[in-house]
DNA sequence: TATTGTTATACTCTATAACTATA
DNA sequence: TATAGTTATAGAGTATAACAATA
């Protein structure tokens, strides 16, 4: 089998593992939001806000359009979950806090869907310390290369 | 460190960045949607589509109540994007079956989103593999274990 | 002028409950 | 009696475009 081959087939069969593993982590998901009373949307506002977001990257975060973040903190802010803080340093941005109840809600999310997936138990910890290694290098974002390039 | 205090952050710190992954692919599923004209269910039953699937079956694929999969195809087949098929053996169950549009169209969107993320590429061959090793480990049903203890 | 957030609009998603047809 | 799919309803999500306030 030719190189580009191998490769091309190599990526497609681990990237399919990948999609099956964001499949059940996604319904994992809407369970733990449905049980919580909570809209997939609403959870997934509380799961982005560790720290206080303005609305403009909550929106970036969820991927949607910024007009309907106003809706969907709206409505949670009805429910007592989060409050709008306008900025000090520019007055056109709001800054999204949780409530102490909003945080709450929001470990209890993060109990079920924060947990690894059943079967991630098999790892052993120096598998998961491997598994770990692989994702970080998916993952980086090449800071160092651009601090090179510009350099 | 104790054992299993190392076992669970080691486990909580690989968690947390599958979780970054997940993330990531979420919102390249969004975007991917919305540039072909699919709200984020639609495109949800596309990708779950690869061979006819049950009202049913297709319902709990998508982690939503089967009553909002009627609306769901009613809308799609509209589009000219599937039909409904009923079964011979049991004529109560519909299947959802794509169209020649359908199939062409979820096909595009597979060529998006079912390819690996971009930086997934800076894995080789062998580290592509190890990380199918690990992920196959994860998501093995235990149906090897099961046919044990049944035996 | 550009950006942040809001509003208005139209359409889609979502859960629940009640219903029909079939098993 | 149970199951597959539909309908009706009410509330929420979503993109687009137009708008006010601020930078």
């Amino acid at each position: 089998m030719p190189e580009t081959l191998e490769v091309e087939s190599q990526a497609a069969e681990t990237w399919t593992l990948l999609r099956t593993l964001f499949g059940q982590q996604r319904r994992r998901f809407l369970i733990a939001a449905s049980d919580l009373a909570l809209h997939p949307a609403q959870a997934g506002a509380l799961v982005q806000l560790a720290s206080p977001l303005p609305m403009n990257e909550l929106a970036a975060r969820l991927g949607c359009d910024s007009s309907n973040v106003t809706g969907l903190i709206d409505r949670l802010e009805a429910r007592g979950l989060v409050t709008r803080r306008s900025s000090f340093h520019d007055r056109r941005v709001k800054h999204v806090v949780l409530t102490d109840s909003g945080q709450q809600l929001r470990e209890r999310l993060l109990e079920r869907v924060g947990q690894p997936t059943p079967g991630f138990e098999r790892l052993s910890i120096s598998e998961q310390r491997q598994l770990a290694t692989l994702l970080r290098r998916i993952l980086d974002d090449g800071t160092a290369a651009r601090e090179k390039r510009s350099s």
